[in-house]
Formats: structure tokens, sequence, C-alpha cells
DNA sequence: ACCCAGGGTCATA
DNA sequence: TATGACCATGGG
């Protein structure tokens, strides 16, 4: 990540132009925050959203009461969001570690640091997913790198793609002063850009870039 | 019949 | 360190 600032906040200000307050996380409570950004693993959000209705007519979605249903039951109730085996597993591995922790109030209480590193060290958890965690249900002030802001940052130079995944976070983190709510909107923003391929006329007024929002989503974080 | 979606782990070189 | 296989469903 080349050191790029003032790009980095005119970026996110014209987003927000653009797009408005994009209101993250979609959940009704924190620990569907959780389950939410286990299931959304390289899963369309409308996938979930079917998973997360299934879970939601038999269950509370509580660390507790997700916990006392069956693994096997788990997986099939949330198979609409994609490899039901691993990410029933996955979902059991961070919600055990949340129970163990007294629930996610009790969360609120450990140092950010403390908390990332516990994160990764859950089976099934990686950087995206405990960052989202950390951001979206604990208001931590982090900036989450996934797909969509590799191929954005990429096609506008900021990074060459092969960065790491803290080299790209850190800068941005940074560039926002460290501002909960707008690291909270930056990513969502950028999903949002990256969903909605933007159609330059002459460019885009979001990315302002003219050739390359031409192509939708076909481009690869690399390229 | 492809390609893609709000990743992560594991085996291998 | 860095690739590739694997996990699996639903939409374009």
């Amino acid at each position: 990540m080349i050191t790029a600032a003032g790009r980095l906040r005119r970026l996110y200000r014209r987003l927000l132009d653009s797009y408005g307050p994009q209101g993250w996380w979609p959940a009704r409570g924190p620990t569907e925050v959780l389950i939410g950004a286990v299931l959304t693993q390289h899963t369309s959000w409308r996938n979930v959203e079917q998973a997360l209705l299934r879970l939601r007519a038999v269950s509370r979605l509580t660390p507790a009461a997700v916990l006392a249903i069956a693994p096997e039951e788990l997986a099939r109730l949330i198979h609409p969001a994609g490899y039901p085996r691993v990410k029933a597993h996955r979902l059991r591995q961070l919600l055990s570690w949340c129970h163990a922790r007294g629930g996610v109030a009790a969360l609120r209480h450990l140092p950010t640091d403390t908390l990332r590193s516990e994160l990764l060290g859950v089976h099934g958890v990686g950087p995206e997913t405990a960052d989202s965690i950390l951001l979206y249900a604990l208001q931590r002030p982090l900036f989450v790198v996934d797909a969509y802001t590799r191929r954005l940052f990429s096609r506008l130079g900021l990074i060459g793609g092969a960065e790491h995944y803290d080299a790209i976070r850190r800068p941005v983190e940074r560039a926002l002063r460290g501002a909960t709510q707008d690291l909270n909107e930056f990513h969502a923003l950028i999903v949002r850009h990256g969903k909605e391929p933007c159609r330059p006329r002459p460019h885009c007024a979001a990315c302002q870039l003219v050739k390359i929002c031409r192509y939708p989503v076909s481009l690869r974080p690399h390229d």
C-alpha cells in the first residue's frame, strides 16, 4: 500500500456521497454478526440470508441456543449458505469460544489486541472474519479487507495486488484516523460499489474510473 | 456450461 | 513463502 492517506479519504468521501450510509452490519443482534461473518465466507449475502432465516425459525440466535443444535442438524439448517459441514463446524468453534468467554456482552471488556489474536486462534476464523466481528459486533476501529477491497484498490493503483492483509488494513486505519464509524462505512461502501459494478458516464462518480469500471466482476484481485 | 459470491485450511514444493 | 485443491450452494 503506497502512502496515500489523502486519496483514501477522498475515495471514502466520494463513495459516501454516491451511495449514502449503508448502516452495516445487516443483523438483528451481535451474535448474528458472528454467525453471518462465518456464513458469508466466499458466499453471496443472498444465500446467507436464507440460511439465517432457517436458523431463526428454529432457534434463538444466542451462542448457547445455537450450540444446543446437533452439528448435523445445524449443517442441514445452514445448507443454503454452502459448505454446510465446514461452516457448521466453524460456527460451533466460534460460538464455543464466545460462550466460554461469557457471551458477546462480556467480550466488550477485553482489549482489541487480545480479542483479535483469540479470534484468529479459532479454527475457521481468518483475518477478514475476525475483523468483521471486531468492527461490526464490537465496534473496534479496524478496517476489513476483502476481495472487493483488493480489486478496487488494485484498479486504482493503490496496491499492486500481492500485499498482505495487514499491509492494506493499517494504512486505511491511519488514513481514517481510527474512526470506527468511518471504517464501518468505508468497508460497507466498498462492498456496495463492488456488488453494483458502476457504469462510467463518462466515469464512475464513486471511484472515478473510466475504463476499468466497464469490466464488471470478471477482474480478479491480482488482475 | 460456465463464472461468481462480503474466505479459510491443508498439503505440497 | 506461495501456489493449488478442497469445501457447496444459488444466481447470472
